[in-house]
Formats: C-alpha cells, structure tokens, sequence
DNA sequence: GGGTTAACCTGCGGGC
DNA sequence: TGCCCGCAGGTTAACC
C-alpha cells in the first residue's frame, strides 16, 4: 500500500480534499481539508501499520486502514467512498471503508514523531535480541504481545497466528518465558512470514484486501493455520484448532505448537 | 503499570 | 422469504 501511495502522490500537490464521512476524519475534524489542500506531499513512510506522508508546511498526513480501509487511485465510484483527494496532473485518490474503522488525519512533525515512537520495533526486520528485550517480562499470552503494536510493530491477527505456528509457539504461551533459541525461531518466523506475504500482495480473503489499483493480494493461499480451522495441519497434519477469545479468534496446531 | 475487555462498524452467512 | 444473531478485526479507553 505505501509503494503505491508513493507513486501515486510523492512529489504531487494535494488541489481538492472532500470528506464524504466526517468519521474518517474524527481525530482531525473538519480541518483536515483545510491542511491538506495546495501542500505537495513528499515522502510516503509507514510505522507499523500508520501510513505517513510528509506534507510541504512540515505536517504530517497519517492514514490507518485498520479491517477494511482502503487506498485506490481513481475509484470514484466505490460504494464505500468516504474522503476522495484530488491530486493535481493525476487520478483522484479515494480513501474507501466499509466498516469505517479506518481513519486519516493531519499531525505535526513532533506529534507524528510521537506516535512512531510510541510503537515496538518495526517486525519486517526484527531480530532475535530486539524481540527477547521487548517480550522480557511480559506476563501475558504470547499472542497478545506479538499483536500489541507498542511491543512489536506490524503483525496483526492472520500474522501472528502464522508466524507461531512457523514457530512452533503455542499462542497461550506466557510472553516473558521464551527460551532464546524460541525468540530466535519467532523473531524469523515473523520476518519470513511477513516478508512472504508481502512478495505476494498482502493476504486478501474477502475481497477488501486489495492494493491502490485494487487488485487483491495472493498470500491467502499459502496460509497455514489461518482460516484452516478443522483441516489438517500441513506439518503434523492434526486438524488445525479455531477458538475465540474476547474479540478474537486464534488457529493453531494443538499437537506442534507447544 | 501491565493485562484484559468492551466498543466502534458493516456486510455476510447460517439458523429458524 | 425475511428476520435475527454471530462473526470478522485494530486501536483505544476504561476497568481490574
């Protein structure tokens, strides 16, 4: 999404913003029109899951798709349009989300700067002894840690279950208990999986999960455990669990995860 | 201070 | 056929 963004907008002057759904914009009200037109945007980053785009004034444009948001060039016409930018010499970007969790909202540079610090380090390329410092001491469920973004930065629900059945982690395994060569095995297993879906488009299972051009990512079909409940498990081929706790759900090998 | 849980939201599928 | 309910999930505030 960022590579996209990138050569969609870097270099680009910002000439219309319409805010069709105040509520993508509720963090930074009515303004955010107002700060993003006539400024060109810079470069396109992203810290963890934030995307951000460094605006001319020296302010920041921070976007989170968080489920279903979506950034697509040119797509005026998508149902679930909430704020469209009109990018001058090139095709409007529309910022679309069914479910409107997603959000997008203008910050300082000390503010932006903030909000990347408050985050873990970046999983895409965490190493063994930067995972064990963050996880050290960590009382909760290994799951929780790795999808908690002030811990490690990146790894969502599909990641996490896939990254610890890759390293044979159970997801109830108390955070702070891993053993260094099992940090070892987390910290590659979360790069490689991250890295492979990544090659691959991102993982699209529904449809929503799509590109700046809308084409839907192909990692779903290299899963694993996620979305695999009952079928057995490609290592041992004990049929892959599915529980539910709290507001998520968890897939894992009950026999080679331990 | 760290861990857990509910709320936010829409569309879809299953059950009745 | 239509209605209701549960589920999907990232972040944050509130609570323990």
């Amino acid at each position: 999404m960022r590579r996209g963004l990138e050569a969609a907008i870097e270099g680009r002057r910002i000439k219309r913003v319409d805010v069709l759904d105040p509520r993508a914009v509720r963090r930074g009200g009515p303004d955010l029109a107002r700060s993003l037109t006539g400024t060109t945007v810079g470069g396109v980053r992203r810290a963890g899951k934030w995307l951000l785009c460094d605006l001319s004034d020296g302010n920041v444009w921070v976007t989170h798709l968080r489920m279903s948001g979506r950034l697509l060039v040119g797509r005026d016409s998508d149902p679930h349009l909430r704020v469209r930018i009109g990018i001058e010499n090139g095709a409007d970007l529309c910022f679309c989300d069914q479910r409107r969790f997603g959000e997008m909202f203008v910050l300082d540079g000390p503010e932006a700067d903030d909000l990347a610090r408050r985050l873990g380090p970046d999983a895409l390329d965490v190493d063994a002894r930067t995972l064990a410092r963050a996880l050290a001491g960590r009382r909760g469920a290994l799951k929780a840690a790795l999808c908690n973004q002030t811990i490690v930065a990146g790894v969502g629900n599909i990641y996490s279950d896939e990254a610890l059945w890759r390293a044979r982690l159970r997801w109830d395994r108390l955070a702070g208990s891993l053993s260094p060569a099992e940090c070892r095995r987390l910290a590659k297993a979360t790069r490689d999986v991250l890295r492979a879906a990544l090659a691959a488009g991102g993982t699209s299972t529904d449809g929503l999960y799509v590109d700046t051009a809308g084409d839907t990512g192909g990692f779903a079909a290299h899963l694993d455990v996620y979305g695999r409940e009952g079928r057995p498990c490609p290592r041992c081929a004990t049929p892959v669990r599915h529980l539910t706790r709290g507001a998520t759900s968890t897939r894992f090998c009950p026999v080679c995860q331990a």
